[in-house]
DNA sequence: CTGTTAGCGCTTTCAG
DNA sequence: CTGAAAGCGCTAACAG
């Protein structure tokens, strides 16, 4: 590997003005720079990142903070690793991945503390996440995909939960629905201050009062079973309810099955809007699911980019962008029956 | 931040012999190995991950390459990278994400020759792959999740696709099917020498032979529709088809749909298995797939902890491991239909 | 068993 | 507009 002496002496130059050619940190004549840059070509050089990082103190290197959360991770989190992984090398970043699996804040600090990344991309925030008060703490620079308690002074990108919740609830009303279930994440999940499950909530039963609907809500664990047997106790609730938005992929199947127990039809009888999923999930059933899909390709990248600009910029300009779901209709809404028979199956 | 000199200040003692109590290179009395591992904590010391990568020429550094493949990453894909993470960190090693889009090789040298990463782990092997032969040329230490046409001398881990589809197909033939579909990949995968589409098939056709079985095989492009008429395809071309062994998640829905489509019940009438799918994409379906589930994170883990053992080691040792995918029966498979009859709808 | 010292390859003052 | 030189924080000879 040649090294930036090596170019140096190649084009007649002092190393230091090979350095500031290549950085362009101050003025250089257009005849050495283009001696210079030759040289590099001809010798195939490549500037040293860990050199450089070292002398520079800064690495061009940022991780994305990724918890091996127990609610599994899915294609949405994939998304948010593939579009930081992008958005970090479109802007001459590298990107580490930190799995911070169930880890005292003591960990991810020695991690910080070894001066590899410059900043962080925090992703699957709680209310009070003790990830972020470190961070704030030590004044480490950092963005959010997604919110925590008090977000003032913190760059951050987040689902527009009302936005979200407005239009899944208008395409609804526009069908005529009028009771409406929501079929949240687990409670542990809620009580940890797991962002979407408390705004997603909380923003649902906003609109659905503010448009004089009749919501119910539940929690569900991530399975067939449980969705099966949560939206069962929705019904039993509101036995009038003729449509249930879920945020909680794995619960489909359950739901599916449990309408189809009833001898119901989807979605002559009973509609499913899925909120905060992906379309290659919702194209798994049948019939196939309206969503509002998780604009997670763009929160990473734009988390991301928030990252480096504040890397980048003299000032820390604080950014906070909102991004709702796009709505997907398929199969699974249709317009609220008239009236509904039950046939429980056996 | 504390730097080696403040340590060793502190423990009074040399900077060297800091740094040899840290890497245990040399053997230091444990007084003084006690002193200086106290001033570490007191000053609450991390060493520089940049410095050290500098001297030593050793970044302790991996990166995944990962490329943005128009297939569409998956759950799998997400466990490769979740796996590696892991692994990587459990090793004492960063784990920095690369996605290769235009693999171009040009650009992926140019990553490498920056010296940031010690040795690179590869998915998404293809046959005759432009990046493993760049690797190997300027011989850069890597290992690869899958296979390509020679890998002699080369650390690899893959799906062992014999295993697997003699797994499936005699799960199929004890339930009496002999006239079994294989549905891959897209054509365009199979030519571009992707390792799955290519074996797989390949030990389809030889296992069914092998057993004296009627094998069908078709390409089908990664989506409902396609599922659905490939399908058809496969039946019509053997008729007598009573189950259907599918690589292509996304097809399943459409595969359900043609079958429906006839009137026929899934197990009663038709068997599905999906290959080298995921637990997750398997429970969305109605009925649930059977399926042999991709090993993604045993791959994702071997084949970085192999790549770091060659790192770490003296001599580089170079291993294979291919894994079956596991078998979990679940719905869709089941005794093969004595007679069936065919109502085709509307 | 411990200390001294010469770099690793680059950035960035400080001098021209 | 360009050079010289002092580090960045650490490893690894080389000496004892």
């Amino acid at each position: 590997m040649p090294t930036m002496q090596d170019v140096a002496r190649h084009a007649g130059v002092a190393l230091s003005t090979v350095s500031y050619a290549i950085n362009g940190t101050r003025p250089i004549s257009e005849e050495t720079r283009q001696r210079i840059f030759d040289a590099m070509e001809e010798l195939g050089y490549r500037p040293n990142a860990l050199a450089r990082g070292l002398a520079s103190k800064r690495s061009r290197i940022i991780a994305l903070l990724f918890p091996a959360a127990k609610r599994g991770l899915g294609l949405t989190e994939l998304e948010f690793v593939i579009s930081a992984a992008n958005a970090a090398r479109e802007n001459g970043y590298h990107l580490v991945l930190w799995s911070t699996e169930i880890r005292s804040a003591a960990e991810l600090q020695q991690l910080m503390q070894q001066g590899l990344v410059d900043g962080v991309v925090v992703m699957e925030i709680h209310d009070q996440d003790e990830r972020i008060e470190l961070l704030r703490t030590i004044d480490f620079p950092f963005a959010m995909i997604g919110r925590c308690a008090d977000n003032s002074e913190i760059n951050h990108v987040d689902i527009d939960f009302g936005q979200t919740m407005q239009t899944v609830i208008a395409h609804l009303m526009g069908l005529g629905h009028t009771h409406i279930g929501f079929l949240n994440h687990a409670r542990e999940e809620f009580e940890a201050g797991y962002g979407p499950a408390v705004r997603a909530q909380t923003r649902f039963l906003e609109t659905m009062a503010a448009n004089g609907l009749h919501g119910t809500t539940r929690f569900c664990e991530p399975s067939l079973e449980n969705g099966h047997r949560t939206v069962n106790e929705l019904l039993a609730e509101d036995p009038d309810l003729t449509a249930v938005i879920v945020m909680n992929d794995r619960a489909i199947p359950g739901i599916l099955r449990a309408i189809a127990d009833r001898g119901w039809r989807i979605p002559a009888d009973f509609s499913i809007v899925a909120v905060v999923s992906s379309a290659r999930a919702a194209e798994m059933t049948i019939p196939t699911i309206t969503t509002a899909e998780a604009p997670a390709y763009e929160l990473g990248s734009l988390a991301t980019e928030m990252l480096i600009h504040q890397l980048e910029g003299e000032k820390k300009e604080i950014s906070e962008r909102l991004i709702p779901c796009k709505l997907v209709a398929r199969e699974s809404s249709g317009q609220c029956p008239g009236e509904r028979v039950e046939l429980q199956k056996n």
